[in-house]
DNA sequence: ATGTTC
């Protein structure tokens, strides 16, 4: 610990940790980054992270680190690895705490100039239709069986409920239901959170933003995905399990740190705590992380939802889902069991994306048939003050990160340190000379999710790009930003 | 991220 790691260059977007490194690494690490992205990387020792994950039971492949990557509990948030499905572990701080965060974008038939009018109705209206904050209640109580089914059944229970249409589900990873629910390996006190908070943003980095496209990459692509006019209108909404997936995370580290001693695991650090996947507690965490999982796409269902009536009010007229398209939804906090080739044998392992999305390439049978030619949409949302993009899976991932790639801008400031450099009445300012509404539950915590607090999202975006784990499509540049 | 110190 506190050794300088040894880092290996291996192009200008690749770096490994050999693993002479450590004796208990198992697999070497590799870490995507340009060289101004590592030194921010350097500065907050995740790549120390990305060794320890290294040393799991039963990794394969590599520990991965992606340009977004940062401190996160036990894993990096931003690192991905892989584990032997039969000799390996699932550690729940790999996952993170808030199971399936994840974003979702919808297209609209608006042009910039044709709401540029009603930015300020919009922007009350979101926040109103969108409830937000630490500890907040959502939009529809349920009851007890109502929750067993959102466990289980995820968005194509809200769809059922009237929220949204079976359109959407179509193009949501998973199609909004992972499999292998276990609402009985979920505690008491989580399902009771759960209960109050379906349909809500929730706080942190969590957000609803309109979006404008301001630069399209890649003609055909934005074309399949819908997002092919300069100037259109989009909504990102960015939100998890809120409590209910929070509590699901602290129950089970709870549960791995207890067995760790019966396992024999003997790890570099405690937040690593993992259970065999073959054990009976290691099942009964992915029982009920899919019920976290589940519940967000319930969530963020719900939430768009929200966000189309909204649009229906401010301009007049009926609230038609095929007016505002779903374009994609993708989660970024999430283990799943999937196959690839390594070392030249097919194997079954469990995937750890924590702080990574999905981003199976072209051809991909996962990909909707609709985007099928062209790859998984992957939705990386930047900061509130630059830009987000949606770029598709591109071949590399599928042959180098699990089939992954990065979440977001990454933080590059701790939160104090954010709200030390800057004042959140100096930057609501800021923004609205940007030309970005915003509507915040707490002004407080706005300093936290300031742009400067965020590395470059395009920085990011072209190192991945540039690896080839996926390809840009669109840039997104914020209009109003709707926050806890 | 988070009923932000169960």
């Amino acid at each position: 610990m506190g050794d300088k790691i040894p880092l290996e260059r291996i192009d200008d977007n690749r770096w490994r940790i050999p693993r002479r490194y450590n004796d208990a690494m198992n697999v070497p690490g590799i870490v995507y980054a340009d060289n101004e992205l590592l030194e921010m990387i350097l500065n907050d020792n995740a790549l120390q992270q990305v060794a320890n994950v290294a040393t799991l039971p039963g990794i394969v492949g590599h520990s991965l680190g992606m340009p977004d990557i940062h401190w996160g509990y036990g894993f990096p948030v931003g690192g991905v690895a892989a584990t032997d499905a039969e000799s390996g572990v699932v550690s729940p701080g790999g996952i993170g705490f808030d199971i399936n965060c994840g974003v979702r974008l919808l297209a609209t038939d608006l042009l910039r100039d044709q709401i540029k009018g009603s930015v300020d109705r919009l922007a009350d209206e979101l926040y109103r239709n969108l409830p937000s904050g630490v500890g907040g209640d959502g939009m529809r109580l349920l009851n007890e069986a109502e929750m067993r089914e959102v466990m289980v059944r995820g968005a194509e229970w809200a769809v059922d409920e009237g929220y949204g249409t079976a359109a959407d589900l179509e193009v949501t990873e998973e199609n909004g239901r992972l499999a292998g629910a276990r609402p009985e390996a979920v505690s008491r006190q989580a399902i009771l959170r759960g209960m109050k908070q379906l349909g809500s943003l929730g706080s942190g980095n969590h957000f609803c933003e309109v979006q404008v496209v301001d630069h399209i990459y890649d003609e055909k692509a934005a074309e399949a995905l819908g997002l092919a006019q300069k100037g259109q209108v989009v909504v990102t909404i960015h939100c998890g399990s809120r409590g209910f997936g929070h509590q699901v995370a602290e129950d089970y580290i709870k549960l791995a740190e207890s067995k760790q001693q019966q396992y024999g695991f003997n790890l570099v650090d405690r937040q690593l705590a993992c259970l065999p996947l073959q054990s009976e507690e290691g099942q009964a965490y992915l029982g009920a992380m899919a019920c976290g999982a589940n519940f967000a796409w319930a969530n963020r269902q719900l939430l768009m939802h929200g966000v189309r009536q909204a649009f229906a009010s401010v301009f007049g007229r009926k609230a038609r889902p095929k007016d505002m398209p779903m374009v994609y939804d993708v989660c970024h906090n999430i283990a799943k069991m999937e196959e690839y080739k390594i070392d030249g044998e097919m194997k079954r392992v469990c995937v750890h994306r924590k702080g990574a999305t999905r981003a199976f390439p072209a051809g991909h049978p996962a990909v909707p048939e609709k985007y099928r030619a062209v790859g998984q949409p992957v939705l990386i949302p930047g900061d509130m003050g630059r830009y987000s993009f949606m770029l598709v899976g591109a071949p590399g991932s599928m042959e180098q990160s699990f089939g992954s790639c990065c979440h977001g801008a990454g933080r590059r400031l701790s939160r104090t340190a954010a709200k030390k450099a800057v004042g959140s009445k100096q930057l609501i300012e800021m923004l609205e000379n940007k030309g970005v509404t915003i509507r915040v539950h707490s002004k407080n915590l706005l300093a936290e999710e300031a742009p400067q607090a965020y590395k470059d999202a395009q920085q990011v975006v072209n190192v991945v790009h540039n690896a080839g784990l996926a390809q840009l499509v669109v840039r997104l540049k914020p209009m109003i930003v709707v926050k806890g």
